[in-house]
DNA sequence: TCTGGGGTCCTAGGACCC
DNA sequence: TCTGGGGTCCTAGGACCC
């Protein structure tokens, strides 16, 4: 039998900004997407204030002043250090583990339970803690979902101490009956609604319902999400993590560009970052989709949305190739006298170079090539964007400020903290 | 004026094969 | 008038996740 345990940060970015800006405890505080355009991240504060996930920030600008609630730009390069140290931390507790996401870890105690899982995940949270700053909740359960589950009523109860333990727990129906069904792993809001309108609002409505219907329904996906209910784990942990399959880079503008020129630019740089991931993760593309379109919330506007994929052969990832199909799929997409909002590129087929097909015409797929290294050498040296491809390094006038940043504490040289 | 970014998996339908 | 059966591959779109 297996027993995984759910390790969460507690509102991970508040809490990254927290460590360096202590007076912020305890306080109202949110963090903006990209371009300071809606709020992604909320302090435990500033939830029970009322203000809502996504919510745009041009909107909720007054309010949250009015509120005495702090107001940060996103800061991705303190947030992935900060990860990086909490999931370091944790792989130490256990041989495997996997990196769900930013934020949030499993574990696979199976073969712990000659311990007390509650007393050795208290351990686990205040050892994180100590170690990096960050509040974690754990969860724990027979699959992945029921953990999932035992999360984030760890996370509401005072009582758990942050850590619930739903594994051969009498409490596990009581739970199941007190989460919502639109709060399961795999329910989101479209099949929520469509459940809740059959009667079925909880965990536990849904744990019962009959394979067919579910299987009918909401196809494979639905019926491992209700197996997993019942205990039976369906999605096993990824301790070694495949290979992507994609690479996206993409932005919303802060003004929109409706010359080609912008355009061009915005796309040359998306480029650049996208083949310079791949690089790093040794891989090569087969393809690049080149997508523009402006904004779907302004109606006074013509729409348009296009997007065109480029075949790369032999697959690549340097950086003059991915760059040249780029702006191949922004001629193709581009029309003149329309307001892009919005635009990214997508690399595909990614494989590694030794998985291509073997082609007696054309050479071996080009993989860290020597003038690509110098580039990542020179940008990773002297900050993202020194050089760049057949354009002359500008302010990135497409980019909106982000008018609320704290400095990368643990990242760069020149903006460590300071203690006085 | 101002609404994030980066992923995965599944399904349906069309083109094409023998 | 009558028009098989079985398969693969690709793409677009829809669902979900953080």
């Amino acid at each position: 039998m297996t027993i995984f345990a759910l390790i969460d940060c507690n509102n991970f970015y508040a809490s990254c900004e927290r460590i360096f800006q202590p007076k912020l405890a305890n306080k109202p505080l949110v963090v903006l997407s990209n371009n300071d355009g809606c709020v992604i991240a909320r302090s435990n504060e500033a939830k029970t204030l009322g203000i809502p996930m996504g919510a745009p920030y041009f909107k909720y600008k007054n309010d949250l002043k009015r509120q005495g609630v702090t107001v940060l730009s996103s800061n991705y390069a303190l947030y992935g250090d900060l990860s990086n140290r909490v999931m370091t931390v944790l792989s130490s507790f256990t041989p495997k583990s996997e990196i769900y996401s930013i934020d949030e870890c499993f574990l696979d105690l199976s073969g712990f339970d000659h311990l007390n899982l509650t007393e050795y995940c208290q351990y686990i949270r205040q050892c994180v803690f100590q170690w990096t700053g960050i509040p974690v909740s754990i969860g724990i359960g027979q699959t992945k979902t029921l953990s999932k589950i035992a999360n984030k009523l760890a996370k509401k109860s005072q009582k758990a101490n942050g850590i619930l333990d739903l594994n051969n727990s009498p409490w596990l129906d009581t739970a199941l009956q007190r989460t919502k069904v639109n709060d399961v792993w795999g329910i989101g809001r479209r099949w929520s609604k469509m459940l809740k309108s059959q009667g079925i609002t909880t965990a536990y409505d849904l744990r019962e319902t009959t394979d067919g219907w579910v299987r009918q329904k909401l196809g494979v996906t639905g019926l491992r999400t209700v197996k997993e209910l019942q205990g039976l784990s369906c999605i096993k942990l990824e301790d070694d993590p495949a290979d992507k399959q994609t690479v996206c880079i993409s932005r919303s503008f802060g003004n929109p560009l409706t010359d080609y020129n912008s355009l061009k630019s915005a796309i040359t740089i998306f480029a650049d970052m996208a083949s310079s991931k791949i690089r790093k993760y040794g891989l090569v593309a087969g393809g690049i989709n080149v997508f523009i379109q402006t904004s779907p919330f302004n109606t006074e506007i013509e729409q348009y949305s296009k997007s065109i994929t480029v075949g790369l052969y032999p697959q690549t990832n340097n950086f003059q190739s991915i760059h040249r199909a780029a702006l191949k799929g922004l001629d193709k997409t581009f029309r003149p006298n329309i307001c892009y909002k919005k635009a990214g590129i997508l690399l595909t087929d990614l494989i590694r170079p030794k998985d291509a097909i073997k082609d007696f015409f054309h050479p071996y797929p080009q993989n860290n090539d020597q003038l690509s290294k110098a580039y990542d050498d020179i940008n990773q040296r002297f900050g993202p964007g020194l050089i760049q491809l057949g354009q002359v390094r500008k302010p990135k006038t497409w980019y909106a400020t982000q008018n609320y940043k704290t400095p990368s504490f643990t990242t760069r040289w020149d903006e460590l903290p300071c203690a006085k």
